[in-house]
DNA sequence: CTGCATCAGGACAGCGCTACCTTAGTGCCT
DNA sequence: AGGCACTAAGGTAGCGCTGTCCTGATGCAG
């Protein structure tokens, strides 16, 4: 009534929209589109009029139309399981540093190592319609696998290996990495070895497996050695963790602990304790945190690539939304064994 | 041609629709809307029957059909200077908690404690209408501010405090946190007292800003002993400028560190050395990092609200996004000093 | 000079949802 | 009993973009 011709209709944005840019361009909104998108041929003369209309009008895509009129997002799904381990920031970065230049969104969910929590998450997220999915390792329900599969959606795994066919994934032999440790800490000598894992993900436990096995074929496996408890990794878990092992087995004289978290935990404890790292126990991490080099003595630890499987993984995604087939879609990205003070 | 009456129309996701959903319920697609979103007044019966159809259905809500729909998004945007910083993972949680249980999605973007790298996510992020932003301080460019203040989007600024009109913040004084440091050293019988600070943002220069007033005030300021660096902060460059500034100034007896990183690097570099924390060096951290409590000797640090102020942040915005003013606009939140062995 | 293949560009419709307006139905006051 | 306000539900249209046709122009062989 107050206006009887209102233009500004309250359900618009109030930006400029596709149909500004073409007829400042003075093309048809479709040729903009594809103009802007650079699909299809449209002259480069027209391509490059609709670049100056579109800068002129400060245009840029309205994603929600995009998507709607696509049937496709732009985003891409990272889940991971915590934030607050400095492992899965490096690995984050680097998948931003892939995917954003391509004009991907990278959406990210925490599933705070709760297999319901991810299963939430994924079905959360597809209601956005994501081009594709980052997740960590192969542990999880079976409705998650099944929404993954029905979904149609491209999935690349990060952290772990798994052979099976159709199956993208980057990262390294979690076994192999705790085979490694045991080899590392038999190589000093050492006869009574211990691993103390805590969180219990499935990471955890094939290091665990790796860890036993190579001990067990150098007969020196014992299970008492063998700590493992769900709760939840930090440094003072691990120097109680730590504590509470020698207490209960005195004779023990190196342990590899599942994360350096623990590893550095044990030794700010053996520092105030009076124990002597290495001489009476040798202490191996794992990931290699930034902090550890700097540990007193400098904590040894196998160093994870974690920003070059961030990267990899990325790009083996933007392969498969590109709607081709990865030339290795099973990538093992290794890891290194940082031999410092503390063995 | 192939099939005349193709309903697989290849355009659509596959998803089952609001149409779908209405349809099973025997109501119209509108009444669907709302029954499922909650609004204007739908009788309760009808609520039931198409909560049931949408359960039947596995139906969830195509977030761009939304958007588009109804100009708006359903997204908060989060810039935050770092997540290799434990500091802002804590807020990050916080916020997720709050936002994501009402129905919103948080995009996060780290801006890398860099202006430009900050409005350029600001502008991509435009592109989203997001409903909200949630940013880190007041230090940005003219050009950040300017889009902020244009785009008429609600905005509730974290960590520092400003109590200029119409400003939304969340946070504590940076400037009376260096103070407390200063008299905390100072009721300690220090009287050589130095500020190492790293990265230098806003937050870290104000620190260094209440730490140096103090000092002065006591009469034992000395620019000498103030050591700022842009370099990242990392524990590795905190035992490098402690052991600076102790072969520099040898008889400066305490210091208080911009971050709990450089602190602790100081404690390890310390250990290493055999200087005797507190006895010679009274060192004091700022932020609190789980570690701290652990370190030889415990760091004594100043603890800061990191989850509440995200949750502050979270719950302002939902007030704001709702169209309200907030109470309080201008929330401090405080800082606690964790007195410990290093001090 | 005609006929056909090729290609650039445009018309049209519709993605799934919600804002707006309208209609049908209810109770209450005069 | 009639009229009115008010509420519940539906009809209609359109958000901004792109997929799918389709048209008209161009080039080249016959």
């Amino acid at each position: 009534m107050t206006s009887p011709k209102n233009d500004k209709n309250t359900r618009t944005t109030g930006r400029p929209t596709l149909n500004e840019v073409a007829r400042l361009a003075g093309v048809s909104p479709i040729t903009a589109s594809r103009a802007l998108r650079g699909v299809s041929t449209v002259a480069t003369e027209l391509v490059e009029k609709v670049q100056k209309a579109a800068l002129e009008l400060n245009y840029v895509v309205n994603p929600a139309a995009r998507a709607l009129a696509s049937a496709q997002s732009h985003s891409v799904v990272v889940l991971v399981p915590s934030l607050s381990n400095l492992l899965f920031i490096d690995t984050l970065e680097a998948i931003h540093r892939v995917l954003t230049p391509k004009g991907f969104e990278v959406l990210i969910g925490n599933f705070h190592y709760s297999r319901d929590e991810e299963e939430n998450l994924l079905r959360n997220y597809m209601a956005y319609q994501p081009r594709g999915f980052l997740l960590t390792g192969f542990d999880r329900t079976e409705s998650s696998r099944r929404m993954i599969e029905a979904s149609n959606i491209p999935c690349v795994y990060m952290m772990e290996l798994d052979s099976a066919a159709g199956v993208n994934c980057v990262g390294f032999s979690q076994l192999s990495a705790g085979e490694t440790a045991a080899e590392h800490l038999l190589s000093r000598g050492r006869k009574r070895l211990a691993y103390i894992g805590a969180q219990l993900d499935q990471r955890t436990l094939l290091r665990g497996e790796g860890f036993r096995k190579a001990l067990q074929k150098a007969g020196r496996y014992d299970p008492d050695l063998e700590v493992l408890t769900p709760r939840a990794s930090s440094v003072g878990l691990g120097g109680e963790l730590f504590l509470q092992l020698l207490a209960a087995h005195p004779d023990v004289d190196a342990i590899f602990f599942g994360n350096d978290d623990l590893a550095q935990g044990a030794l700010l404890e053996a520092l105030r304790n009076g124990i002597k790292i290495p001489e009476q126990v040798a202490i191996l991490g794992f990931n290699d945190l930034p902090m550890s080099e700097h540990m007193v003595p400098r904590l040894s630890s196998i160093n994870t690539p974690r920003e070059a499987i961030g990267r990899r993984a990325a790009e083996q995604m933007l392969t498969l939304m590109a709607g081709n087939k990865v030339a290795r879609p099973v990538e093992d990205m290794g890891f290194e064994l940082k031999v410092r003070e503390s063995t």
